[in-house]
DNA sequence: AATTCTTTTAAGCAAATCTTAAGGTGTTTT
DNA sequence: AAAACACCTTAAGATTTGCTTAAAAGAATT
């Protein structure tokens, strides 16, 4: 899971971002608004943390933006103001919670935990074809076999199957199974590609992870 | 890109085109509201940004009756007001953001950005005759057999295509689906139509894809 | 500290794609 | 009718991209 935090004292966004990698979160950090905004929309963030005031764009504004673009991934305020008025403006904005300084780490953590409970409803089995992975037992079976993937290929499976029938771009994968700051041109995927059609044993008849050159790869039903 | 800035003061005019020009939009202005009006009909521009003071047509006026014509093209207006009446009235009038001057150029771009970020639920599915294209899956079938397409092969018909029932001049062509810099007299435009043509097996009465001889090429329904 | 497992880099090879160029065809202009 | 022009078609060479394998680098475990 990944998390966006705007926070423009360092001391608390190191404090937190320790904290949270610690709880094996993967957590960028910037102290720009608009900086923040630009990395919020990329999409590639599961949750944001939003100082309330920051130089350029305050975190109202930036939520609001953000929401103007659809997207709807939890927002959670770091705010010292308390009135309610302030408050019931940053929820009308498009937050989903907040939490006033000075906080307990614990507690944030808890709220965090809350907005990121997947969905009830939400699907944590995958399957295309007689392969199902399970996020949540964290196993991948083809039939009755179960199939070892290592951390990497269980993400690079999962999101690709997340997708099933969407093209997957060599970048978004990156993004998501890697890391932004990745040099995508470097051939991991590929090699990753290899080992889990590998691992799979997809035979001529299976070719569920499809190449389209030039641009990533797609997983669908045949 | 294409932008277009109604704003009747030269200096603003002249210091957001250059900037917006070194972002590499392509950027017209003019100061006349009834041309700008005109202007912004023509339906030549992704985004307008128009001033709220203006001689003869006022921001809001221009923009209302660009909305009455059903124009979705997004709208900022540039304005000094900053009352909440005033704003509210602007964005009934069918705008879709605002900005107060003086203003950061970054915090413009910044709008910008967000009001030409594709929507989601856009279409990703563009068809002509019994040819279907679908850019979230990035294939093409005619009627139920998929058409392998390369890249280029594949962003050519999508230009095509988005562009459906106007001429796409080969200018035009070279700069969306190769590069800015692409030298485009070197025929690469009619080899890749000529491979459309041939995979898609257009025969004399599906010819979707046709020759504006001196111009370019336009696909159109028949 | 050594071993094992995972992740990343690198390189050679194969294949698909892109670009160029040249000859052919049809259309317009002189 | 000839010349000039724009477009079509084909094919060869250049370039890019992906696959595969192996080894280096990095983590985790014993």
């Amino acid at each position: 899971m990944r998390i966006l935090i705007v926070e423009d004292e360092i001391g608390i966004s190191n404090f937190l971002k320790q904290g949270l990698e610690e709880e094996s979160y993967v957590v960028d950090v910037t102290e720009n608004g608009k900086q923040g905004l630009e990395m919020a929309l990329s999409g590639d963030y599961d949750l944001l943390l939003l100082d309330w005031m920051l130089p350029g764009l305050s975190g109202i504004e930036i939520c609001r933006l953000f929401r103007k673009d659809f997207k709807e991934t939890p927002v959670i305020f770091l705010t010292a103001k308390d009135t309610v008025d302030e408050t019931i403006f940053g929820l009308q904005s498009g937050a989903n919670d907040y939490i006033k300084k000075p906080f307990h780490f614990d507690e944030l953590l808890e709220r965090i935990k809350v907005q990121l409970r997947p969905k009830s409803g939400e699907h944590s089995i995958f399957s295309i074809g007689n392969i199902t992975l399970n996020t949540k037992t964290h196993r991948v079976f083809k039939g009755d076999d179960e199939i070892m993937l290592t951390q990497k290929e269980f993400a690079l499976l999962e999101y690709l199957l997340r997708n099933k029938g969407s093209v997957c771009k060599r970048t978004s994968i990156i993004q998501s199974v890697w890391d932004i700051h990745f040099d995508y041109n470097t051939g991991v995927i590929d090699v990753y590609i290899n080992a889990l059609r590998k691992k799979l044993k997809l035979n001529a008849d299976e070719n569920y992870i499809q190449t389209i050159r030039g641009i990533g790869y797609i997983a669908e039903e045949l």
